[in-house]
DNA sequence: AATGAATGAGCTTTCATTCAT
DNA sequence: CATGAATGAAAGCTCATTCAT
């Protein structure tokens, strides 16, 4: 399998870092290959093509990331609680890579409609994720049982990622992380049963 | 004034269908102006270059949608009606015009940093709307005060983006602006007075 | 006829100072309309096209420049005197017209062949005038009489050209008029009877 | 060093060909390609921009040119001897590649402000060369040594230069090289000890 | 006679991808 | 497996010229 072999994540990590310094459009597949110390001609024994590429850079990194949100939330009990942590650590992943945050709030955007949808693919483990946490507040009653869960659901990702892009945009001048428990409160007053 | 003329008006129009039609990247200034019935010359008459053109289709249309929501929300004396009236016609207008809707919501985003700060720039008149109705109802005393009015700014408006999204990633296939009761329910819940 | 009429002259005017201060290659057609107060289809009424414009440019400089010259030379008797006047007005006409020295020593030279051909048509004229000074110097027994008069007006014509395209080069640094004496000596010492 | 691989030697030749061919203007980089039997993105791999090829082109003409007329002088003894190889050499050079004295002459002088003072700067070590001759000549008292040893080189250079000009102006009907004897002679007074 | 808005052909350069070594 | 030289399609922009007013 290419993807446990030591280029590969090379490649991988290359790219966030020559995406996130250069932008999207001036990431040269030759500047990937640069900074990944290998040949242009090599990178085409691991990946597709160019956008291959990055799909894959959003597969590994969402991958783990959603890993680390299950192992996360599976801590808690109450719904409220699950939520908490999903902001959290949501919050405090893309502060501590900051290449990352860039790469997934602004560069990755940059992208064609057919790489966008491959994209959502990989993002809906997540959306599907915090759809449990409001179905399982729900069942619990923490959570008012009339509520569309893709509405809510959308609330919840619309408020993280837009709280993120403004903080990405800001230059990442304030603490994100500080801002979790304001962002749960509200959140939560949205759901939780009246 | 340029703007005012009938041209550079065709020229927008056309970019908005060849950009939602065709996406960013296949949006060739000489297929935006063979859209116009233009030669592809007049185009720099009337813009400084492409980049000008997808500037000028925001401010264009994005002037418009904030001077028609200003005037809807004046009609409404209580914040929450307020906020109902911005997310009915947020949800309405992007509804009415699907076009506009896939180019702001997927195609500007493609666009590279520096001009989507400048995009950020005409959509801060927006987020300065938002903001308004949350002081006013602050101060009215129907949402409460303590909540830090950038964070319930970006809820309300990631939120309403998010749906949106969502709607036009699923080809649109089902009512936007039915959602709007309870995504008002959903906000107003966040923010109100406890 | 159409070189007398005022807008002719302007454009001609106009054309020399917008060459001068931005090139050959800078100097578009609507460039030159501005500066000489017309509209950019006025100049077609006027000229054939824009090469058109640089020939007339040169023909109406040059006819001034030889006539000034044939009228100084007449003044004097033998042919080392005419000799130095022919220098010394060379450089002083474009002395004293920095527009003009650039024009005809660097910027007419980027036209192409056509061009350049139909340059030299005019600049037959001045040749054809340092002819006279070395056949009327063989005559009277001035400059030798077995030296090739077309070689001789080589040296003279490229001896004066060269000094003045340095001069230019060098920015006009120094004063080319006081040059003269020295050139004339070198020259006159090429053709004089030993 | 790209200067020394066959395919950069290639594109110079081609460069030459071409240009002598189609005039300056008419020598686009796609034509240049396909005379050196290249893809037009090769081109890139082996020199900066269009500009850098007319460059190089020169550079490497000159070099070998001035090289070649280097040996030639250093053979002969007197500042005579040395300044009838040189004109000898000169016209001969240019008379056996009559593409690089077409591009020298007429083509290369349609290149704009910044791309003539690059060539000037190769041309300098051709015209120290020149004046390396006078100050032999003026230390040996062959030479007037009253003379500005610029001036007369810019005799010496302007004649030669201008020759050649002219005989190419004329389709290089006539024979070039017959006429360094005559050239010499008329330099030669203008420069000797009386 | 004069205008100036409109035209559209033309060209340099980039960069994802290939393939001979 | 790995290389990197070579490829060539593709597109934004300029500007001389026209022509309806």
């Amino acid at each position: 399998m290419k993807r446990n072999k030591p280029k590969y994540k090379q490649i991988v990590d290359a790219a966030v870092t020559v995406i996130a310094e250069n932008g999207y459009h001036q990431s040269q597949v030759s500047k990937i290959a640069k900074q990944a110390g290998v040949a242009d001609g090599t990178i085409y024994l691991y990946f597709e093509n160019k956008e291959d590429i990055l799909i894959s850079v959003f597969q590994e990194k969402m991958g783990l990331f959603i890993e680390k949100m299950e192992e996360a939330i599976q801590t808690k009990a109450t719904a409220s609680e699950k939520l908490f942590v999903l902001i959290e650590n949501h919050f405090n992943i893309l502060s501590h890579d900051r290449h990352l945050a860039i790469v997934t709030q602004l560069e990755l955007r940059q992208s064609n409609k057919e790489l966008r949808k491959r994209i959502n693919e990989v993002l809906k483990d997540y959306l599907r994720l915090i759809d449990h946490i409001i179905c399982h507040g729900q069942e619990k009653k923490e959570f008012a049982s009339h509520l569309n869960v893709r509405l809510v659901r959308q609330m919840i990702f619309g408020t993280m990622d837009e709280t993120v892009t403004t903080w990405v945009m800001n230059e990442q001048k304030y603490d994100l992380v500080s801002l979790a428990p304001q962002v749960h409160e509200l959140l939560l007053q949205g759901c939780k049963q009246q």
